[in-house]
DNA sequence: ACGAAAGCTGGACGGATGTCCGAGACGGCG
DNA sequence: CGCCGTCTCGGACATCCGTCCAGCTTTCGT
């Protein structure tokens, strides 16, 4: 054990500081990462963003490693909240299909670089094994999000679902990360088009 | 005018050996490319994997981006070629039901690294402006090859296809894709559950 | 108020990368 | 054979990266 192992000072206090500052310092970071793409982005870039250090860095965390995947879980917690946020509350068929297409172009609109940045751990995950297991997490809460809308529009409906959760998913996920390219890059009808796929997609897959 | 340029030197003959070398050069820049990923391939790799050297790379290329350039747009004839075989010839709905799930599958299997890659290089085209336009034109491709396939279900079972080309392709975007995931990270059912993803969306979506 | 622990800084280090170049090898033509 | 343009090689170079550390400042318990 070195005096700068991260693990073993977390224990030496309750819930504390430390694992306060490391949430900030990987905020910090995932907004670089969000900005520049995992790729493009060093230590340095982040303790400039941050306004921190190098040394810093290595303090709070072990190695790179230790805070990419650490920012990713973060991150995940994050897209959970903000996807759930989008469980329609609606009470007729009509007004959850509104409802679901405006989430989805709303969070692609307003959070359209951190979903640039899924996309890209994602991808990440199918060369770097050691991101397979947090990235198969969200993945797999981003399926159940999509599970709920389905399930809650066949119920309005007065039907069972006629599709599995995993081919549901997939087709939305699919639309979503279009939709994202096309508005990244400048199309405005990218979000209408969003809002009309979901309805598509929902009406034709229960 | 330095005495490295690729262009003027290109210019200087007719179609000839350079560019069939530049070709090959850029075919295990590919390979290895498909191999590492795009964040993890330095020239060095590439230079090894061909058996050449850096000088080489840097004679026939003028830098690093003109050569992943290069091999993209070369991937991208790929690409087509092999998305083409799948234009079923099917005679009746069932047939081309069969037909299309079983092509997907099989160009899932034989070339998944490719379409790792592919997922890669599209995801990188979020952050770097230099491969929009490429990547927006193999995904262009890949969009007609889906149309082509709805329109030819459409068309065997006598109705016009109900939804825009730019959703079914998403749809079979985001199925394909999942499936990747899947198989790549080990799981036996990618495969079947792509063929069966396949022919529900092909059913549900014309 | 004092000393120890925690927190932080800036830079050093070895290694990897993209770029570039000098020198030699090859191959066709005079 | 001898010459010259084409081609190739391996290394030099500056830069950037992740890691690590010696020493400074701040915080806090006693």
């Amino acid at each position: 054990m070195t005096s700068t192992d991260a693990e073993s000072r977390f224990s030496r206090r309750r819930a504390d500081k430390f694992g306060e500052r490391r949430r900030e310092l990987a905020d910090a970071a995932l907004a670089t990462l969000a900005d520049r793409g995992y790729a493009r982005t060093s230590l340095r870039d982040i303790a400039q963003a941050s306004g921190s250090s190098l040394g810093v860095l290595h303090y709070y965390f072990r190695d790179k490693v230790e805070l990419i995947t650490y920012c990713v879980s973060r991150y995940k917690a994050r897209c959970v909240e903000r996807y759930d946020t989008i469980a329609a509350h609606a009470t007729d068929p009509e007004e959850l299909l509104r409802d679901a297409g405006e989430g989805l172009a709303a969070t692609l609109e307003q959070d359209a670089l951190l979903h640039r940045l899924w996309y890209d751990l994602r991808s990440q995950s199918l060369f770097e094994e050691s991101f397979r297991l947090d990235v198969a997490d969200i993945d797999a809460s981003l399926e159940r999000m999509i599970g709920r809308i389905v399930d809650a529009y066949a119920a309005l409906v007065g039907v069972e679902p006629r599709c599995s959760r995993g081919v549901a998913y997939a087709a939305f996920d699919g639309l979503f990360q279009q939709a994202l390219l096309r508005h990244l890059s400048g199309d405005p009808a990218a979000l209408d088009d969003l809002r009309a796929g979901t309805r598509l997609l929902l009406t034709r897959l229960v």
